[in-house]
DNA sequence: AGCGATCTACGACACCGCGTCGTAGATACT
DNA sequence: AGTATCTACGACGCGGTGTCGTAGATCGCT
């Protein structure tokens, strides 16, 4: 259930929150969503905070920064060899869509576009 | 086991061979090697082709070309959302050397570079 | 032909991660 | 007191992975 991260955007959520969203779609126990909620921060994916009786939970990052990791990390896998030969295969293989992204993404390392404002 | 890459380069390898190799370095069974392989044919990570009696195995991709793909699988199920939004979380947090990977690799999709000839 | 080396086929075991849930016990609300 | 709400903890099934052993087929050499 990493998929935790679709419904809320950035901040702290109790178990019966979670549950609550969830069970209008599917039927899952309370007690899954625990388990899940408890292993995620277990593994500092998120932030379990107190919040009256019930924990809290805050994601550590978003989804994109997350998804972003697990790539670096798969490239980490390969460190010891060539990093640019992957990177070159992953952009070859990557749709225009993707590559427009990259694209864009790196003009912005240049011109830092200024967050948000305007 | 998937560092079975790592020894060899694009040929066929023979199951002997690998276990040879390895068995230099660590205490490995020749049947793992063995499971280890046919593992991967099932998983169609490399072909499985007969070589005398015995056989032998050869990477379907690269170690580059999979780590590309694995790469993709991930931003995959980030998919419904935003990918841009991973790639560029993805390139914000990449070291130098992997941007500059990067822009070389996006400069050759449009001025391809002709392979290899010096 | 007989024997030993070599291979494959098949199955097994342990361990881990994930999705799922239940029971038990603490805590709070009415 | 009685009920609702939470957490703690453990459990089960499933699939992937790393590891290996035994059995049976084949090959080559004496």
């Amino acid at each position: 259930m990493e998929r935790l991260w679709d419904a809320p955007d950035g901040v702290a959520l109790t178990v019966r929150e979670v549950h609550s969203a969830l069970a209008g779609t599917r039927d899952i126990a309370y007690t899954t969503v625990m388990t899940v909620m408890d292993r995620l921060a277990r593994k500092d994916l998120v932030d379990q905070e107190r919040d009256g009786r019930a924990y809290s939970y805050r994601p550590r990052a978003t989804r994109a920064a997350l998804t972003a990791e697990l790539m670096r990390d798969t490239l980490d896998d390969f460190s010891d060899h060539d990093r640019g030969t992957a990177l070159v295969a992953f952009v070859e293989e990557a749709g225009p869509e993707d590559v427009a992204a990259l694209r864009r993404a790196l003009a912005e390392l240049d011109d830092p576009p200024g967050p948000v404002e305007s």
